[in-house]
DNA sequence: CTAAAATATTTGCGCGCGTAAAGTTTTTAT
DNA sequence: ATAAAAACTTTACGCGCGCAAATATTTTAG
């Protein structure tokens, strides 16, 4: 463990017998110190624990081995789950991840990329709120800072986009409703931030047309990120009001749907995919808990992994190309059908 | 807006016509200045968007204004809320704070406690994995940094810890459910890995005993952070094999009721408060999701504002007072009883 | 209006490391 | 064994700012 306290790079290249300089070098890469050096440099690290000044460096490095990663509401266990993925590849391929939530609030999101900008990081991974972020910021901040967006797309920012294919996901979800029971409502929040939302919706609509069926989309209010919060309410009074056409409702998201799920069973109204049943309630995302509802959430799931893998693969290569694309790339990934018992 | 670039606060300060120094100074507090000067340096900043490096900033000051927050899972709900909280008010004090999540894993926790001490933040947060962490790791770190631990209590780790009460909160829902039906059975995980499980479990025997009830403690495996799934499939066993002596059961938290009330309604088991139920299922946390089960969970409710205030504060005192505390205090909140349908 | 107090400015050092150039040693190839 | 290549050392500068001391200016008080 460690003897002496060392106090900068100096002294430990003088404890280690190695020059300064290639003690920076084998700290950047120690890979590309001879193996000598570097068992005598691993050697006085055993011995005096010294790590060099991260701000020293970053201050003289061009660019740093940070990576941004910015969602919009963490409390919501989707991104979670994502931003979980992404720090992890992050880690394995050698950058420190920085993990910031603009907790649903356009200022918010401003301040992180003011301060991730001066962070001057590698790459930025970019989950933005959507309709309420400042595009503005936005284009300003992707033309300075490499970044890639993932989740909601923005026309236009950003070098590249991983998402899901809700045109495939939802017509896929349709047609499983359609083939085994009634054709599904579609529910949703009225002007929702975030633009799945609107595809979702317009792929629904599609859907129905393609397969020759009369869509039913009931919008409802709802502001910020508390979507159980409306699904449960709004859909309490969508319920009793028998607005439905149908029994059969395919809901923009799962968070949307486990509210519904809450508030069918508050009116005493039977879910489920049997025929005895009162009422089909789907979801989309397959969200963490989506599997532990009463009952458990028929849904589409994101693959997770798919996004985040590629999400970081994408950044990867442009940080090591130097420069941002000529072309901006859109990856959109297939949704796979999870069958549970809510519909 | 932004002019020409300024590379540095030297030229910056040339623009604004004040010297270097000062502008410095007003930087680090901006009421320090004269207003004839601040306005001066203000009218320049709106001109030329100007930040002063953080790196070199934070080279040069003794401490930083960096305040760490690390949690040990952030995909759960409970921690991802508490990191809201705690993460707005280190910005409303004009500290950064700075986001970690050990994801669960022992290893990460260190390695997130080194990056951490090299950061020289002003302080930290810290939420431990509890009987998994690195107890001499987490004594070297706090003694270096002032750090304020919650949710989870490590004897003796840290200048203070602020949590809940876990004795009041579990003999209030024993003497509910007491009061209200049969009196209830613990259902837990076994060498789970947060402390306040195995306060939990005593503070039940304790209330049993106190109210001359024979109690009943399931503990079932499950390692990680799945608790919903360990509650699912664990749940659904011990349900199956009519383990449970009472009609009533209580769970070490939440989550773990989540998967066990998944469990009841795959078997067919009706769960609720009303007696024409075959089962009462609470809970404990409060946490975000809870209100959206079916039924709605009965639990006792953490006061996340009060523990995000109370162990920002304190950490806030300790950072002003200049060195930690003599006495390592311990703050605990009592819960509040959430009267739902499940029990 | 003058002295005292408060605030600015000037000057200059230091933080810890990246990086480049020139010279030296070691390794690898022929 | 010798030349070429690779790795290392030495030297030196620069990054952008904090901070301290001495000096000059402005504000406030009497």
């Amino acid at each position: 463990m460690g003897d002496s306290k060392i106090r900068n790079m100096e002294e430990f290249a003088a404890k280690s017998g190695v020059s300064r300089p290639t003690v920076s070098k084998y700290f950047n890469d120690p890979g590309s110190v001879r193996p000598a050096t570097r068992t005598r440099i691993e050697e006085a690290l055993k011995q005096y624990d010294y790590r060099p000044n991260i701000y020293a460096i970053n201050q003289n490095r061009r660019l740093t081995k940070t990576i941004g990663i910015v969602v919009p509401y963490l409390a919501d266990p989707f991104f979670a789950e994502i931003a979980r993925n992404l720090e992890n590849r992050c880690l394995d391929a050698g950058f420190s991840p920085s993990l910031f939530s603009s907790h649903g609030r356009p200022e918010l999101e401003n301040d992180i990329l003011d301060n991730l900008r001066s962070m001057r990081p590698a790459g930025v991974l970019l989950a933005p709120l959507g309709r309420a972020s400042d595009k503005t910021t936005l284009e300003k901040f992707c033309a300075d800072i490499p970044t890639v967006l993932f989740d909601s797309n923005i026309d236009g920012i950003g070098s590249a986009f991983i998402g899901m294919d809700n045109g495939q996901s939802i017509t896929m979800l349709v047609d499983y409703l359609h083939r085994t029971g009634e054709p599904p409502c579609f529910f949703e929040i009225r002007n929702a931030a975030n633009p799945n939302a609107n595809k979702r919706r317009i792929a629904y609509l599609n859907a129905m047309a393609q397969f020759r069926l009369r869509p039913q989309v009931i919008s409802v209010d709802g502001a910020g990120w508390d979507f159980e919060d409306t699904g449960y309410g709004e859909g309490k009074k969508v319920i009793a009001a028998k607005t439905f056409a149908t029994n059969t409702v395919l809901c923009s998201n799962d968070r949307l749907a486990i509210g519904l799920l809450s508030a069918a069973f508050e009116l005493g109204i039977s879910v489920g995919h049997d025929p005895a049943n009162a009422m089909r309630i789907a979801g989309h995302d397959d969200h963490p808990f989506a599997r532990f509802t009463c009952p458990p959430l028929t849904t589409v799931a994101q693959d997770y992994a798919a996004i985040s893998d590629r999400s970081v693969e994408t950044l990867f290569t442009m940080i090591d190309g130097g420069e941002t694309p000529k072309t901006r790339s859109e990856t959109l990934f297939d949704g796979t059908l999870v069958m549970r018992a809510s519909a």
